[in-house]
DNA sequence: GTGCTCCTTCCGGTGACCGGAAGCTCGATT
DNA sequence: AATCGAGCTTCCGGTCACCGGAAGGAGCAC
């Protein structure tokens, strides 16, 4: 009853059947698509003989599938319960005309992302095969402070959070990444004014992003869409009015009352998705 | 010890947590986004205590989440280690380009799928807000006999898998849909000889689908991509090149040996039909 | 042949899991 | 206001499902 607790949440005891499990699914990841049998019990810490049967339930319901290699992977029947998160479904299926237009337009690369915790995670990625390359993939996560996208949803996000991002360590990506805490206030200060946060090389020296808020039914900002263009001879000022514009249109399809009323005189760039549907039609003033 | 069970798979006692863990997760679905405690209790049968448990282990990972009607969703990082499944995943981040050329080209819906036992799963989907209503969404299943991907995925199927779906019922969801065994039969030939499947109202009466198989390393038929457009006034042979080149070219990308081969007047159920076609017949409109 | 890694199966002891029951917080209904 | 019902949360003792060491097999490299 000495013996030190490692998991269950501080009870004694070793980790519950479900923590073991979930260990398990954390064990795959970005770079670790496919796992052996012993790999898995290694990364989760797990007997081989435990693992050896939670896998094989796992597999059972289609939750990992077996390669014909004998590697385990992640099965479809996963990802099918995982598109139903709200945060990337609901989200991505009313953005995707507007991802489509700005892709179409720009012919680089186009994100959506969504915050969890401290972290941005990317819900939506449309990549010209000719285009900069980025780092980020669907599913991948990245700091909040080196990101367009990131610093969009710091600025946005509650009090409580941003201050705990600034107190804690803000790890370079490139020499240009913000790491001090005053500039990245400055920053995000900035971003607020602006309704768009522009980083030049903070997480490749040769991209620069351009990234804008998306809000929601209460006019929270629930996600941030972003264009990545290269670095050199890029021209934010062209760009700028297209993400923004996007992005009001997302917040528009998801329902948000700010961005129902119309910007005097200023006519979307992007019609193609945006001229649609007429959605201020209904209450006119 | 009498007491007949119900899971584990004919082993007598209960469901091993394991299952109550998957269960819970089965609860949710499409059109069952959001579950009270009780729902899930419910649906996954199991006593509300050790729902509550469980549900809340799976809330503490993150594999749920409690919104703030206190309804339970499934939770950001559950679609993080769904989106690693190389079925979704790899196959959707080389398709992308492609889909949206097609999508570009036809600004109608663009589909890809993907054969999981006797079902289609949607893996993406490219819709235009004004293109014709269909019924698939992303990570949502439908019959194989019944959509223009099922039946290309049925025709380059096992032929186990074949004899299965031929043998059960064929249940219609128009008034069109193939529902006798025998015409499957040739329709699925049909598909193998040309290429392509062309189905004309099978699940909605006003919309028809153009499909083609996409393979993979070994040449094997790992997905099917199709366009939908409205049936009044549809000319398929406008958009049956556009599909094959798109179908190819994702084949080529996943490193399909078949696609590589020039088509220059080679015969092979692939290319048949295509050999006429550049491959970027798009391109030239 | 020898040594390695990885996989699979078996089985007895035990402590994690189960779930009935009681109490709580809401709204809706009378 | 009182009553009802649906849903949620916590508690706790008995028991049986889970754990994991150990043994054995398959494949590969040296």
């Amino acid at each position: 009853m000495s013996r030190q607790d490692e998991g269950r949440g501080g009870a004694d005891g070793g980790p519950t059947v479900t923590e073991r499990v979930l260990g398990i699914l954390s064990a795959f990841g970005p770079g670790a698509e496919a796992l052996t049998l012993s790999g898995i019990a290694r990364a989760a810490g797990l007997p081989l003989s435990t693992a050896h049967r939670l896998v094989g339930e796992l597999a059972a319901w289609g939750a990992l599938e077996r390669g014909e290699d004998g590697r385990y992977r992640i099965g479809l029947r996963l990802w099918e319960v995982g598109a139903l998160a709200p945060r990337s479904l609901g989200l991505r299926e009313r953005a995707m005309p507007y991802l489509e237009d700005l892709y179409e337009a720009t012919r680089q690369n186009v994100q959506l992302a969504v915050r969890d915790g401290h972290e941005v995670v990317y819900v939506e990625r449309l990549a010209h095969p000719e285009a900069v390359r980025v780092f980020s993939r669907v599913g991948g996560r990245m700091p909040l402070h080196a990101t367009g996208v990131g610093q969009v949803l710091l600025a946005f996000a509650p009090s409580v959070v941003q201050e705990e991002v600034l107190a804690g360590p803000l790890p370079p990506l490139t020499p240009k990444t913000i790491t001090e805490a005053h500039a990245l206030r400055r920053a995000l200060a900035a971003v607020r004014r602006e309704g768009v946060a522009v980083c030049d090389g903070m997480v490749d020296p040769v991209a620069l992003s351009v990234a804008a808020p998306v809000r929601g039914e209460d006019d929270r900002v629930v996600a941030s869409l972003s264009v990545v263009v290269p670095s050199a001879g890029a021209e934010p000022r062209a760009i700028v009015p297209a993400v923004r514009a996007a992005a009001r249109g997302i917040s528009r399809a998801l329902g948000s009352p700010a961005a129902r009323r119309r910007p005097l005189g200023v006519v979307t760039p992007l019609t193609g998705a945006a001229a649609g549907e007429p959605a201020g039609a209904e209450r006119g003033a």
